[in-house]
DNA sequence: TGTCTATGTTGACGGCTGTCGAATCAGGTG
DNA sequence: CACCTGATTCGACAGCCGTCAACATAGACA
């Protein structure tokens, strides 16, 4: 297979999504929106993956570089999925191995929705 | 009743609580704490609500003031509880109203674990 | 005291989600 | 081609979670 598809609200390069937490009431659909990127990272052993691909030389990762989390590796699988799913990751292929890559414009989004609020 | 269980984690005044999630892989515990504050904000009912409260004037609102989200009274409790529990929000009785009021700390914290990460 | 309003708690229900083993797919190698 | 390894998908199960109605609690006020 190829490709799982992708979150809509995520494709504008900076990723603008919504508004800072405190400048104004999220509405539902904003709200629902920016709750499926949150909970992609409400998951421990999902954290783990995405630091230790964040964290790796060069950006990106072979899933068998960071499949030591704990869980079965079609649980691993399961994870990365999801957090494709979010926005939070891309993949591609090269050959005999997997590489996942984080999307740092979706990750500032996050950030800034949460720094901004914290500021004011 | 008067207090709901905090983290421990954050009652360190600048909640330093985790490196940013590109400094290194995480480890499982430090996974476990983040995750609970993810994962509170991973619900667009939770999302709306603590949006309404950091929008509010003077950073604090009234139960009464931001109920308004589609759900159940009962339903509103239960995820203010859950942002209370993940250290988000302080709640104060005033009266016969319930005040809720944002954790800047935590979430400037939360905020530096995505931008860091983001920039590098 | 009693009553009214504002919140929180309880108990139950249904759906979602994390987990695994087994099967399957993709690519490399012989 | 056959075979092996890396990775995903499938099917199933248990536990968690969001939701509600009903009940309980806290404070204000008469």
């Amino acid at each position: 297979m190829s490709n799982v598809k992708m979150l809509p609200v995520l494709e504008p390069e900076i990723a603008p999504c919504c508004p800072p937490l405190n400048e104004r009431p999220l509405t539902a659909e904003e709200a629902e929106r920016t709750a499926v990127m949150f909970k992609a990272l409400g998951d421990p052993v999902r954290l783990r993956l995405f630091s230790a691909v964040a964290s790796h030389e060069g950006g990106e990762a072979c899933v068998c570089d960071i499949s030591d989390v704990g869980v079965s590796q079609p649980t691993v699988s399961h994870h990365l999925k999801k957090l494709k799913e979010a926005g939070l990751l891309s993949s591609e292929r090269r050959g005999t191995w997997v590489y996942y890559r984080v999307e740092p414009a979706v990750l500032a989004a996050m950030g800034a929705l949460l720094t901004k609020a914290a500021s004011a």
